[in-house]
DNA sequence: CTACTTGGGTAGAGTACACCATAGTGTAC
């Protein structure tokens, strides 16, 4: 974990904790809210370093004392006063969504439960919907919840993942006889949600090189035909693979490719076909072969779905605009939240029209042309946030569902279809609001959905944000066969995520995308047939 | 606890929904 993440979860893990102890709700609320603020800040260490991090707004004097304290000292004395007066174990039923940590002092008071293992037999014996406040169905959700924080342990999101495969790549490439070093595993096949951490090394002296590799860390060997591999010690299972210039290209198809996928193409039958598409695929379930993608970055012309001040972005439009220029973006369509999104701070009618002035004013003076979009909430009948007249201000509509999840799927298809069919609406961005390894995705018949964006000519997001990447690989397939059109946004909220478009394209590579198919890559001109295509907008 | 306003004290994002309980709280966005 990150030094920023180490805090993000002490926050919140301290306002839990004070919650659970009684204490003052508006205290609790500072560090949940702290928590927030941190979460969309850069460089937390040089802000507390410099004792400038008090100046941002809901960083007060007490929480930025308790971040200087663990910044010097690498704890918090009050937090671990805290941790010590309460049971054991507490700390992870804090993570169970639908029960706050005062309800979670309920069942300790009641039941005694102080840990994940304890409550689950408490719910399995029916001892948690007598008490009062809980219930039937609130039982079976925290059951729920159990089993889903049980299945998320030891897994990593894409980018965390990479970025443990990268610290380590880079220890390891200190070592002399280790002359290539790949990533292997699901880390190759670009699984969105990472189980273990594998790397594939290259040497002509492999004894020596475990033998190196002994001086810095703890391992288990085991022994295969063609590779040693080396168990790391680590709670995320951490692999590395040992091979010379012989077996090379084998272990490396063997380790990535997925089981499915070896038991049908063998690499001994197909050895220079495997090895001539090794930088093309991924070797995944129900990959198309025949289809190399040509999707790269350089292609990237057109930047949209970002958030700005405006709503809950960190940094304003022209700062927004400027980095997404230097990162070779040539034209912008800023969509900040509708507003039904209170949490974001989404944009009411008035404020959006003064969102436009600043539009206006920057189109003044800036190269890059910016257009003016909006991420628009479905609501719950499947109506956009604003009425027909006034979704006429905007240029570019994404839209998409940000609260009452838990429907049915007929509900919830439906309510999604009918958003796109209405004449505005450009982009479905994140068409199942998961949120990985936090929230699974609602429900929703996702091909009914693909087949209603085609009908309507309305584009389907490849949500490149690594806590989404969303629309799921695997409907890439069938989109594509349908004649879908594709954007990939990182749906940044900072000038920091704009380059998380990255993590958007290696997911739309592993589904064979082509650039044709994505209309960030379109030119300005095409972008312009493309928003009048339904309405007239400029 | 923070922000705001004032130099010590005060107020504190809204709304819909689920749930349990049959009026009201908790939770999520």
């Amino acid at each position: 974990m990150s030094f920023k993440q180490d805090l993000i979860t002490l926050l919140n893990n301290y306002s839990d904790m004070m919650e659970f102890n009684g204490e003052n709700k508006f205290k609790v609320n500072a560090f949940k809210n702290g928590a927030l603020v941190l979460k969309k800040l850069d460089d937390i260490e040089t802000l507390i370093s410099e004792k400038t991090i008090g100046e941002i707004k809901g960083i007060g004097k007490g929480i930025q004392a308790f971040l200087n304290e663990f910044y010097e000292n690498g704890s918090v004395a009050d937090f671990e006063e805290l941790k010590g007066k309460l049971p054991e174990g507490i700390i992870e039923l804090f993570a169970i969504k639908g029960i706050s940590a005062k309800k979670v002092k309920q069942i300790y008071d009641e039941l005694g439960v102080s840990n994940l293992e304890l409550l689950e037999q408490a719910c399995i014996e029916n001892k948690v919907a007598p008490i009062k406040g809980f219930g039937e169905k609130t039982q079976i959700k925290i059951l729920e919840e159990i089993k889903r924080l049980k299945s998320s342990k030891g897994l990593l999101r894409l980018n965390h993942a990479f970025n443990r495969a990268d610290e380590l790549k880079e220890h390891l490439s200190r070592i002399n006889s280790i002359q290539r070093i790949e990533y292997t595993g699901e880390l190759r096949r670009i699984r969105e949600v990472i189980s273990k951490i594998e790397l594939l090394i290259l040497t002509n002296d492999i004894e020596s090189c475990i033998e190196e590799i002994q001086k810095e860390f703890s391992f288990s060997i085991e022994e295969n035909e063609n590779c040693k591999t080396l168990k790391l010690e680590n709670e995320i299972e951490t692999f590395l693979h040992i091979t010379d210039e012989s077996n090379f290209d084998e272990v490396l198809y063997l380790t990535t490719a997925e089981k499915s996928f070896r038991e049908k193409i063998s690499f001994d039958d197909s050895q220079n076909i495997i090895l001539e598409m090794m930088d093309q695929h991924y070797f995944d379930l129900n990959e198309n072969l025949k289809s190399n993608s040509n999707l790269e970055q350089k292609d990237f012309k057109g930047f949209f779905h970002f958030h700005t001040t405006s709503s809950d972005g960190l940094n304003l439009l022209n700062e927004m605009v400027n980095e997404g220029v230097s990162q070779g973006y040539e034209y912008f369509a800023v969509c900040d939240h509708s507003k039904s999104a209170f949490y974001a701070n989404g944009l009411n009618e008035e404020r959006i029209l003064q969102q436009r002035e600043e539009i206006d004013e920057l189109n003044r003076s800036s190269k890059a042309k910016v257009y003016h979009g909006i991420e628009s909430d479905i609501l719950r009948d499947g109506s956009l946030d604003y009425d027909d007249d006034f979704m006429n201000n905007f240029q570019f509509v994404v839209i998409s569902v940000h609260s009452i999840f838990n429907i049915a799927e007929d509900e919830m298809t439906a309510r999604v279809i009918k958003a796109i069919e209405n004449p505005h609406a450009d982009v479905l961005a994140h068409p199942t609001g998961r949120l990985l390894l936090s929230r699974n995705p609602y429900k929703i018949n996702i091909k009914k959905v693909i087949d209603a964006c085609v009908e309507n000519d309305v584009v389907i997001e490849i949500n490149a944000n690594p806590q989404r990447l969303d629309l799921d690989w695997r409907n890439i397939y069938y989109a594509r066969e349908k004649g879908c059109k594709f954007a990939i946004n990182p749906d940044a909220h900072s000038t920091k995520g704009i380059a998380d478009t990255k993590y958007g394209i290696l997911i739309g590579r592993k589904g064979g995308l082509q650039k044709e198919e994505v209309i960030n890559c379109y030119s300005e001109s095409e972008f312009i047939k493309f928003i009048n295509r339904k309405v007239k907008r400029i």
